[in-house]
Parts: C-alpha cells; structure tokens; sequence
DNA sequence: CCGGCGATCATCCAAATGGTTGATTCCCGC
DNA sequence: GCGGGAATCAACCATTTGGATGATCGCCGG
C-alpha cells in the first residue's frame, strides 16, 4: 500500500516545518506539497491533480494570516474545486471554542484537532482521516458530548454569528446592516441569546459566552 | 567558537518540533533543552546550570495553554530565578497586539519576532539576540514607531477596575453598588474610557481593552 | 402533510446607556 | 500656592437597548 499523501496548509513556515519534521517520522505519510493559505492549497490541489498526483488529506489550520481561511477553503475543497475526488481535511488548529468547531465540521471537515496535542494524537488523527473516518481531539469530542447530553440551549449558527460580532463591540444597527438584516431581526436574536444564556444584557452575554468558550475571548 | 546553546519553550509540540527541525539548519545552533511552559523553563534553566551547562537563549512563546505565561516567565528569567547570569530572551509568538509587546519588552525581553517570519528572519534573530543585541521583527519595530509617535493616553486605575466590572456584564447601576459610588461617576468614568480607547459604547470599550490586554478576556 | 423551529420583520413601550455641562474635593508637582 | 489631573456627584436630554407580542416564510422530520 502506497503512503498518505499529504497537503499541509498554514500560514507559519515554523509549524510547516513542525507538521513536515513529525510527518516524516510516521511511517507511510508522505508530505507531497505545503500552502501558506486557501488559495495557495486550492491552487496545489488542482496542480497535483492534473499531475496525476492526487492528495489524500489535506491537514489545515482554521486562522490564516492573509488569504482564504480554513473554514472557506474547506467549503471549496469539499465542492470540487481543487480537484475530484475531494479528499479528507483534517482540521489542527489552536484553538477549540464552539463556533470554530462547529464551523468547521459544518463546512465538511473529517477531523479537529489541537496543536497542542501530543504527536501520538495527531498520527492517529491523519491516519483516520485518510482512511475516511472521523478524527476529533478528545477535548474536542468531550465538548461535543458535553454538548449533547448537556440540554444546555444550544445557540443556532445564525445567534453565534451574532455573539461573535457584539463581541466586537458593534451596535444593533451596526449589526444589522453587517448581516443584511433589520435591526428588529437583530434585537430578536439577541432576545434569544440572552434567554439561552440567562443572561439579561449584551455585555453579561459576552462574559458568559467567553467563558464557555463559545466565542473567542482573544 | 562553540554554539548558540538554546531553550525552547512553546506549549505545542508541533511547534517546538518546527523550531527543532528550522535552528537544526542553522549552523551554530544547538538545542539542548524544551519546555512546555514558563514554569518548566524555570525548571530546565537551573537545572542545565547547575549541570555546568547553561543556556545562551531562550526562544519562547508568549501564550502559553497551562502554567506561568511568557511575559511572567520572562520576568522572572531576567530577574535571576532560572540561574545567573540570565540568558537573553527572545519571545516568538504569534502575535503583535500594542499590549504584548510592550509587556514582553518592559518584562525584559531581547526580541519579538513573529511565527509567520520566513526561516532566514528567525535566524538572525537568533543570531542577534543571542550576541546580546535586540532583534525586533520589522512589523513589530513599525508597531512600536507608530506607538511612540502617536501615544495612547493611560487609563487611570480606577479606569481599568471599571474595565474589569465592565467586562463581566455589569450594569452601571450594579457597579456603582460595588464600588461604592453613585451611577453619575460611573458613567463619567465610562465615557473618559471611551474616549480614551477611541470607542463609543461599552461593548467596544471591552473588545478594544481585552484585545490591548488592559484587561484579560478568559 | 402537519408541527415545530429558525430566521425574518414590525410596533410599542420602558429602562438603560451615552453625551454634555458644570461643580467640588483631594492630591501631586512645579 | 497654583495648575492640573483624578475622582466624585448632579441634572438634563438624546439615543440605544431590552422586553413583549404577533406575524410570515421555509425547511425538516415524523
């Protein structure tokens, strides 16, 4: 059996070089090409393809500096766009708040793990996602469990999206027009955020959501 | 002459194996020691002096997932704990906020540079920081221009504890209460915030404040 | 095919927040 | 001792937010 063809995508040349130097230490993972973003990954999907040298996972992070994010990216490789058949993307990123994950899985990613997961993990993760499975990082899986027995009210996309952007510290008005809705629609939404919350205000919300890591406190 | 006898202290191990893989390349670089954390820093410094084998550089991560982060550690560095002399400190983060740097400079730091610079970048800045010279990256070195040229006035330390307040979702009201002042200061104080913060509602004041690190957000 | 839920919007009203002006006290530094 | 900043408070007014009620539309699952 011929060895994992991989993509790595990130934009720090040292955690490329980190991925490359503990990849080469896993027998039958073969690092075939490197992209600093999404556009750079799309663009070597399709040019190993027409090679006839296709990827068989794609090992991304979700924040990239400059150019298409990870979230993006994996929509598009999940469409076809870089090439048929699209191949397993494995998400390993830093940080493991609700909204990325959920993001992420949402846009067709077979896996999630954290960087600061022993090697060990993440062989395990890249040799699962390749062979088609799922790959999510115990704490990931924990949350997600957590989640599930938890009935915890569970906040829609659309309310996330919605926390994400007052934690900006935008304004209703500010958010609606963002979102291409009215400022009605918007104060529902955050009528519901707080119920679910039980919270009573938008800063108590932001505090609470930090918290649970539902957003990004950073 | 004999080499640049290095610590790296990052909690990923995918990054901590990236710098391995990338000062390996660089001639005179050794090394010799790892840690995932200010605390097992402070650990490995000593123990490698009273070896008789100390450390000309530490390369360190600012954000550190458990234990003492980068700024503390490099206080404490500098201040002689991990063993005399102290080895210049070079952080190596990910990223550049105003807050950061300065803390990591005032703390003691010899250099800042960031994850995404190009191999040849980090190794000079090894070279330079280990010579005792300070190795800025060029994006943080602009930073700090443009900061000197265009100060930010400092909060007050009453500012910053209604910062703090404010970031767990407190009313106005309810921080009066607590601080034993009427609602009229506290909404003075809120608006000497915002101005100073260049923010006009208390949302903003926290994203602007968490974001210079004038007030942790986790 | 029907019920429920998510997302959208409207209206009305009460409460909280934001902005302004002005004033007092205290303390620090020149 | 005087100027200035920090901290305190008051009163007023405009804007924003919060809360309640009700409604439409589309989709998904039993």
């Amino acid at each position: 059996m011929s060895d994992i063809r991989v993509l790595l995508v990130d934009d720090h040349p040292v955690v490329r070089a980190g991925l490359r130097a503990m990849l080469a230490d896993f027998p039958g993972v073969t690092v075939v090409a490197e992209a600093a973003n999404g556009d750079a990954a799309l663009v070597e999907l399709s040019r190993l393809q027409t090679l006839g040298e296709p990827v068989d996972l794609v090992l991304m992070d979700l924040q990239m500096g400059s150019g298409m994010d990870g979230v993006t990216a994996t929509e598009k490789i999940k469409a076809g766009e870089g090439g048929n058949p699209p191949p397993p993307v494995l998400i390993l990123t830093t940080y493991d708040t609700d909204a990325d994950i959920l993001a992420a899985v949402e846009a067709g990613a077979s896996g999630y793990m954290l960087k600061d997961a022993p090697p060990d993990q993440i062989r395990q993760a890249v040799l699962s996602a390749a062979a088609g499975q799922t790959a999510l990082a115990p704490e990931v899986a924990a949350r997600l469990m957590g989640r599930i027995r938890n009935p915890s009210p569970a906040l829609s996309g659309r309310e996330v999206q919605l926390l994400e952007l007052l934690a900006t510290g935008m304004s209703n008005r500010a958010m609606a027009k963002q979102l291409f809705i009215s400022e009605a629609t918007v104060k529902t939404h955050l009528v519901h955020i707080y119920s679910k919350l039980g919270v009573d205000n938008r800063t108590a919300a932001i505090a609470v959501a930090t918290q649970r890591r539902i957003i990004r406190g950073h």
